[in-house]
RNA sequence: CUCCCGUUCGUCUAGCCCGGCCUAGGACACCAGGUUUUCAUCCUGGCGACAGGGGUUCGAAUCCCCUACGGGAGGCCA
């Protein structure tokens, strides 16, 4: 049996697009699923938009989510080069190979592709004129995924533009053909198009590889599949919003593909597995971040405590937090009280700053809340003295003493939560407060109820 | 306008190929309770779908046809 060579084929456009992602995640999974090659090869053609800095973009988004390539850019290979820019020369045999079988004319100085069949002409209600047509016999796709599809090619098509550059069908299929591709796994908004690239693979006599068109991802909301404009639609932004590269890429392999026994969560190698076509569904998908968060607070909740540590200290050290003036065990039991709440490391900062500065805003709406109810004050003042005598600060010693100023002066332990929080937070919620009071310790609790209780 | 692909809870989906085990399962979201009524975690429960119509069959989400709707393509874009 041949070796199974995919290969995803991208024109860098400065963004790597969420479907572009999936496209090239599933080459990749099945390149190792089936132990086969996965080539990265840059269709660069068009050379307004194709900047350096594209090229690392989409590199980039590929190494982020942990899409490493067997051939391509950086690591060469024998089928090279990887840039379409740089095969012209492939390009010129091939059109040759094409000339020679009288295949190709030229027509406004562009040079044309020509089916074979009888020629008619027909007003098109589309292209709004008489054009030529071709009694063509119709294209059989066996497609992976979607099974037998059947489309007739009946325009001759351009494959050379009038300046000299050749266009997307026909670079695509030489270059499919020159590097030994076996699976071509692509969008759907290829499928149409799928009739002249096979009438191509036959002009070549070349073998015509499997498809396998995938469903596309629609956006979020309103009409239409994703496109650069749409929320979300990015994958550097993920990155850039510490998301989990490994939750992202476990989201992205369930639109479109699921393993059939309601398991979501799994590890790339279990992924790769049991990743293979008739696994993959038919519709398109719509995107849903919010379940893309849910999975990644999974994700956050199972790290280990180190690993969490690795992520989150970047995130605290860049928000302005200088981690070295910090004793690392209390920023270990910090990590450690958040893992287990936390939804999201983008808004980690946001829950924990107070860990780390005496100086904050109360939020007004908690504040309203708190001066509705008892008087703030004269719950404080039942409750300092604990903080102020009571000696290890552990959990359980401040439930005990609260529980038991909490009886005598009839009240529940809960009724003086709010304002101890907000007094020592400046906000309305958080980790579990008695935990929360036993990390910060003396040091900062006692001071921190003593000047709100000035401000009150 | 033509062609191609698709259509199960709000969303991602299981089941469909090989009709009965489907009073259609799971997950996210939402709602309600609970975790000695702090809290973005956790637990329990609830809500909620076979696009519509015709067939075929003892029996259809599953097979066939039609319609509707959604998506894509029809470029000297990729």
């Amino acid at each position: 049996m041949t070796e199974v060579r995919v290969r995803f084929a991208p024109s860098p456009t400065g963004f790597f697009h969420i479907g572009s992602a999936r496209t090239a995640l599933f080459n990749w999974l099945y390149a190792k699923h089936t132990g086969g090659k996965f080539v990265l090869r840059i269709e660069d053609t068009d050379k307004e938009r194709n900047t350096e800095e594209a090229l690392q973009v989409l590199l980039e988004g590929m190494r982020w989510l942990g899409l490493d390539w067997d051939e391509g850019p950086e690591v060469g290979g024998k089928f090279g080069p990887y840039f379409q820019s740089e095969r012209q020369a492939i390009y010129d045999a091939y059109l040759k190979i094409l000339k020679d079988k009288d295949r190709v004319y030229e027509k406004d100085g562009a040079l044309w592709f020509r089916l074979e069949g009888e020629r008619y002409t027909e007003y098109d209600e589309f292209h709004k004129a008489e054009i030529e047509k071709v009694k063509n016999t119709p294209v059989v796709i066996e497609d992976a995924i979607r099974g037998r599809v059947e489309r007739t090619e009946e325009r001759d098509f351009v494959i050379v533009r009038s300046n000299g550059e050749p266009v997307f069908h026909f670079v695509n299929v030489v270059d499919d053909i020159a590097m030994g591709i076996t699976h071509v796994i692509r969008g759907e908004d290829h499928l149409s198009n799928t009739s002249k690239h096979v009438e191509l693979f036959k002009a070549f006599d070349a073998k015509v590889p499997v498809f396998a068109h995938i469903p596309l991802i629609l956006k979020q909301s309103g009409p239409g599949k994703m496109s650069k404009r749409d929320k979300g639609a990015l994958i550097e932004e993920y990155e850039q919003r510490s998301f989990m590269a490994d939750a992202v890429r476990n989201y992205i392999c369930l639109l479109g593909w699921n393993p059939k026994d309601d398991q979501e969560k799994m590890p790339i190698e279990m992924i790769i597995e049991r990743f293979d076509f008739p696994g993959v569904n038919k519709g398109n998908a719509r995107f849903d971040e919010t379940k893309l968060s849910a999975l990644n607070a999974e994700y956050i909740r199972d790290l280990t405590s180190e690993d969490f540590a690795n992520y989150a200290s970047p995130i605290l050290a860049s928000n302005g937090v200088d981690l070295a003036s910090i004793d690392s065990s209390y920023l270990d039991k910090v990590f450690g009280l958040c893992q287990a709440k936390i939804k999201s490391l983008e808004t980690l900062y946001e829950y924990v700053f107070y860990f780390f500065q005496d100086t904050y805003e109360f939020d007004a709406k908690g504040m309203q809340r708190i001066q509705k109810g008892v008087d703030p004050k004269l719950l404080l003042r039942e409750v300092m003295p604990i903080f102020e005598h009571t000696e290890e600060y552990s959990k359980e010693e401040l439930e005990t003493e609260m529980q038991a100023v909490a009886e005598a002066n009839e009240r529940k332990i809960f009724a003086y939560f709010p304002v101890i929080r907000m007094a020592t937070s400046g906000l309305t919620g958080g980790p579990d407060l008695l935990p929360m009071l036993s990390i910060m310790g003396r040091e900062r609790v006692l001071p921190r109820l003593q000047s709100f209780f000035e401000k009150l």
